[in-house]
DNA sequence: AATCTCACG
DNA sequence: ACGTACGTGAGATTA
């Protein structure tokens, strides 16, 4: 029995595209051709003659007729074409087939669908024969039978079903898939189905009745709204019937014997490679020898490692989560060595880790990691996570990633440390000095890109510092007072349960309230309120929504009041208790090479975004506390991103109010409302400031609606009345965005970049979004920038003044200190030195800083 | 794993 | 006519 793999060329492509196209870096080759998709597309080919080892295959394409591949069309909501980009890969994946000795099949106005569903027929009728289907549609499950298997592509991987798993699955026979999209529809494949009849129902009904015929015809035994249901939609079942149905009897022109596997034209496959770029292809299949072999040594001597001026080092530790790993051992490589250091030689603090030159990649993961264990490094010089950070590369927390993208194969995290199963030591230490090798061998290449951009003072004077400053921050963590976030809890819960009791009476049940769907189902259709927007999994209960309906019914403010309750409960007490360290402290991470605008995030927890806009949430923070008798200091930049925006922009009369420093957003109003500064009202300041931030933000019209509830139309009047008090903000605005695309990118005071490469898309959505990204990272990042540079100073004037006040939280344009009792007056005038003097701008940088002996008293 | 909701600047 | 404010992370539910 031979077998057949029958590939889905379509839907190949259309996901390796859309895995790629929109994360902010569009592949393409040095000439700009898109190879995104090709890429994928390619690997995935590889994987199949790998795996499969077919001897026969076929790759089937749509051709004419509507495509079935409309699913793929629902971009965030919107309807849009086939891409361009996308459009022009095509081609190319057939001609790549051609080389691979793979036959590809298309014939007029008939889909891929079709084509499989026909050599599924020619499987079943030929016992000489087995199938194998490979796609993610779930289309094609129909097609399974005892000759034909199916490969459903996952996110990462895939599941494979014959007739028996099939069944176990869903409970019915795989021709029944048909039936099935008949009632429940397919909306992503325009397949509209029974209203109202979901997964459930459907084979719920598949599952007593067997067919749609037989539902039909048992339709009196049905009671109820499905009964309904079924009555009035049946026309719409049996169209979908239609629909959903793969025709197995398309008019081919080959037959068996063309499909043969046959072998590869090596010459034409290896140019067509070197024209995409895909170093890694040809590599791979110009050298028969598998895996990059790296030889290495293992470190017994400490003495072995004396001597050392520039290394590459790589940690290999247990956990992503530094602070409480395991160290396996460091990877080392240069010029003269090659080499793990294991844990126990790790451990007697070499020399190296203090004096040499050492490249990294996350040097703040390396040093936190070491620090816990009692290890102690200092002078890394270079680290290839922040270069590749700076420098816009896909960049995962796996070093492989990146190599992947230098043409090195270096094995994955995931694959050296499965969930399952033992790990391979040898192998982990052969990987570590292949990421070491991989950092020592790249580094001039991103140091001249760093030059070339002119990015290495914004490297070497700011982010590589930075790294060590957040680092400390880290380790020394934030001390919390868990028995306070007890007590709070206690109470949270208490009213919490009450609310949620007088919300059932009020609503005449029990429910989850938690539940959107459910809770829709409440509001919606049982208490009848007004719904707004949206439909696609039900209506939105969101809090706008929400608030705009208190006054139609009591229920409303109680359930707002149960998702603060239980908002605070789960995420900020229970959250912040399981993210105690024995210290009592909470040492979170802060990501430094993640958000596209340069700011930090942080994770496990997440520090920055502690309630403080509500009251009752605020006092949350009255559970971090000083680590021993003293205050925590809150020290943050007033208005600084509309402070940079006038001195970007230029604006004579905004840099004016700033330098007398008058309340701008007051100050706004008057001048667009032409009145004197005492006759701004609250309700116009308020809208000055809505607007105010409409401009960082990249204003547009419906945004600023939304947000301060006018029309669309007054809300334009607004931003026009705003242009014209302010021409310099719109000369700005308009210069902003006609650089953004000569350039492609936008950059901040200090050259941090933002590339932006769908500027240029036809779409109206994604090509407006692009623009008020343009607008709002140059402000935002510089704002980044600066904060970072006062926090870098300020960490160094600490450590050289021998104070033991600390640095413990950044959130964005606050900075947060533990200090003791004795240090308050110094360290509050070293903040306000170096946060206000670290920048020389045309408007002054202003600092609020306030103390107390927890972080809500220092508000 | 994706979606919704909501916490922060 | 389109249909959203910029940047994040985490928990609960649903599938």
């Amino acid at each position: 029995m031979e077998k057949i793999i029958l590939v889905d060329g379509n839907n190949l492509l259309f996901r390796s595209y859309y895995a790629t196209a929109y994360n902010g870096n569009f592949m393409n080759n040095s000439k700009g051709f898109p190879t995104n998709a090709l890429f994928g597309f390619t690997n995935m080919i590889n994987k199949i003659m790998e795996e499969e080892q077919p001897t026969r295959m076929i790759v089937a394409f749509d051709k004419g007729k509507t495509f079935r591949h409309d699913k793929y069309d629902f971009y965030k909501g919107g309807r849009i074409e086939t891409p361009d980009e996308l459009k022009l890969q095509f081609p190319i994946a057939k001609e790549m087939l051609t080389y691979m000795g793979i036959k590809y099949y298309e014939i007029d106005n008939y889909e891929a669908d079709d084509i499989i569903g026909t050599f599924a027929r020619l499987c079943n009728l030929d016992d000489n024969y087995v199938g194998t289907i490979i796609s993610s549609d779930k289309d094609l499950l129909q097609l399974i039978s005892p000759q034909v298997d199916i490969k459903l592509l996952k996110q990462k991987d895939y599941i494979r079903y014959n007739v028996d798993t099939f069944k176990e699955a869903y409970g019915i026979e795989p021709i029944n898939v048909i039936d099935l999209k008949a009632l429940m529809g397919d909306a992503s494949d325009n397949i509209p189905g029974v209203k109202g009849i979901g997964e459930k129902t459907a084979l719920k009904l598949l599952n007593e009745y067997k067919t749609l015929d037989g539902i039909y015809e048992n339709i009196d035994n049905i009671k109820g709204s499905v009964h309904d249901k079924l009555v009035n939609d049946k026309d719409n079942a049996y169209m979908s019937y239609e629909i959903a149905t793969i025709y197995t009897e398309v008019p081919m022109d080959i037959n068996m014997e063309d499909i043969i596997v046959k072998e590869p034209d090596y010459n034409k496959l290896n140019a067509l490679y070197e024209d995409l770029e895909f170093f890694s292809f040809l590599k791979k299949m110009k050298t028969i020898k598998k895996d990059e072999n790296v030889t290495y040594s293992i470190i017994n001597d400490i003495n072995d490692l004396n001597n050392l001026d520039d290394v590459a080092c790589f940690l290999e530790i247990t956990d992503d989560n530094y602070h409480k790993a395991d160290i396996i051992g460091m990877g080392v490589y240069n010029d003269k060595i090659s080499a793990f250091i294991p844990y126990e030689v790790l451990k007697e603090n070499p020399l190296f880790l203090m004096q040499a030159n050492k490249y990294t990649y996350d040097a703040k993961k390396l040093t936190v990691a070491l620090r816990w264990h009692n290890i102690y490094i200092d002078n890394v010089t270079f680290d290839t996570e922040v270069a590749a950070y700076l420098l816009e590369y896909n960049l995962k927390d796996d070093i492989a990633y990146l190599a992947n993208q230098f043409d090195i194969d270096i094995p994955f995290r995931e694959t050296l440390y499965p969930k399952k199963g033992d790990i391979d030591m040898d192998n982990i230490r052969r990987a570590s000095v292949m990421k070491a090798k991989f950092i020592y061998d790249t580094r001039e290449e991103l140091t001249k890109k760093l030059e070339d951009k002119e990015m290495m003072a914004l490297f070497k004077d700011i982010e590589m510092p930075l790294s060590i400053v957040l680092g400390d921050m880290e380790y020394t963590g934030i001390t919390v007072n868990i028995d306070t976030l007890k007590e709070m809890g206690e109470e949270i819960k208490a009213k919490a349960d009450e609310l949620s009791n007088e919300i059932y009476a009020l609503a005449g049940q029990e429910f989850n309230i938690s539940s959107p769907s459910q809770l829709g189902d409440i509001l919606f259709e049982k208490l009848g309120l007004k719904h707004g927007k949206k439909g696609k999994t039900g209506y939105s209960t969101a809090q706008d929504v929400l608030e705009k309906l208190v006054n139609e019914h009591p229920i409303i403010n109680k359930i707002l009041d149960y998702r603060m309750l239980t908002k605070l409960y789960s995420t900020y007490i229970e959250g912040l208790i399981n993210s105690v360290y024995p210290d009592h402290k909470v040492h979170t991470i802060y990501t430094q090479t993640l958000t596209r605008t340069g700011r930090l995030s942080s994770i496990e927890p997440n520090l920055q975004n502690i309630p403080i806009r509500n009251e009752y949430g605020r006092l949350i923070r009255k559970a971090f506390i000083p680590s021993h008798t003293g205050y925590i200091i809150s020290s943050d930049y007033s208005q600084i991103e509309l402070r940079l925006l006038a001195h970007m922009a230029n604006v004579e009369s905004l840099i004016d109010a700033f330098n007398h420093d008058i309340d701008i957003h007051a100050k706004t109003a008057s001048d667009i409302y032409k009145c004197s500064l005492d006759e701004v009202t609250k309700e116009m300041r308020r809208n000055a400031k809505a607007v105010n931030f409409g401009i960082i933000y990249g204003i547009s019209s419906y945004g600023l609606s939304e947000n301060i509830g006018i029309t669309p139309k007054e809300a334009s009047n607004f931003i026009d009345n705003y242009y014209h008090t302010y021409p310099g903000i719109k000369l700005y605005m308009d210069d902003c965005i006609k650089k953004a695309h000569q350039d492609g990118y936008v950059s901040t005071l200090f050259h941090r970049r933002r590339t932006l490469p769908e500027l240029n898309n036809k779409n109206y959505m994604i090509r407006s979004g692009a623009e008020r990204m343009a607008l709002n990272a140059p402000i935002q990042g510089t704002s980044a920038d600066i904060i970072k540079k006062a926090m870098i100073e300020i960490y160094n004037e600490l450590k050289n003044r021998h104070l033991k006040s600390k640095m413990v939280v950044q959130v964005h344009d606050e900075l947060v200190l533990d200090c003791p009792e004795d240090e308050l007056e110094e360290v509050k005038t070293i903040l306000k030195e170096k946060m206000e003097n670290t920048y020389k701008l045309s408007v002054p940088l202003k600092v609020d800083i306030e103390y107390g002996t927890d972080w809500y008293q220092a508000k």
